[in-house]
DNA sequence: GCCATTAGTCCCGGTTAATGGAACTACGGT
DNA sequence: ACCGTAGTTCCATTAACCGGGACTAATGGC
């Protein structure tokens, strides 16, 4: 297994973390890793917000995160293990991480009131 | 004429804004733009950072903010004004947009003297 | 050790989005 | 009416994204 690729925290760049946050699944996926106890395996979001995502896919993704620095992701036996490398972050682009998944987590309320109204 | 499009406040998604601001030409604009004291026109961008932008890619990079909720352009006479919606983001994503301009700035502060070190 | 299973990655063809040159439109000045 | 300027639209080329299938790496059972 080749070793997986994580920047160092001086590479990063604003544009990487917004393209990595600008897509919902990813958004999702890195806002579960970021507030989750424990780290978490890719497989755990086969399936997000109700759609199945193939594996494959489900894979690019993680690697777009990785790259933009947002995860850390290490072997352990069969699986992978997923991280957020959220003190890093918050030292290089302080508020940048917190503002926005406030702002997504404002969104999907917003989306789920809106539903439940129409409903 | 057509007149342009601009998405009610309502209908602003915050992957709309990162994807927008994910571009490193768009962010410099949008951060242009809401920096300045004024409105400022299209072709103010047609030299960014050392390199040219060619007018129809400026063009698509403005309708890209536009859409994104991120600026109001209105023609006055030959040319097109922009100017931010920030208090209008604001109200609906509290401090996302300052987080991702401080991010912005301090990246680009951090490039120049990176470069200076090594000149 | 060997096979089966599980978790992810890689490859590659199809589809979609971004880029930029050239033609076009909209407006103002003369 | 014509010209120059500011932006937009069209379109062909190129790059990025998506997802199915083959592949790899690690583990457990036998």
């Amino acid at each position: 297994m080749r070793p997986l690729f994580h920047p160092s925290i001086d590479d990063l760049t604003v544009e990487g973390i917004l393209h990595a946050l600008s897509d919902p699944v990813r958004a999702h996926i890195f806002a579960e890793i970021a507030g989750a106890e424990r780290s978490q395996t890719c497989s755990a979001f086969l399936e997000v917000s109700d759609r199945t995502v193939p594996k494959s896919t489900l894979s690019q993704h993680f690697k777009v995160l990785r790259d933009a620095g947002l995860i850390r992701s290490e072997r352990q036996g069969v699986e992978m293990h997923n991280t957020p490398r959220c003190d890093e972050l918050e030292r290089r682009f302080p508020g940048l991480l917190k503002a926005i998944i406030d702002a997504h987590k404002r969104q999907t309320e917003r989306q789920r009131t809106r539903r439940r109204r129409r409903a």
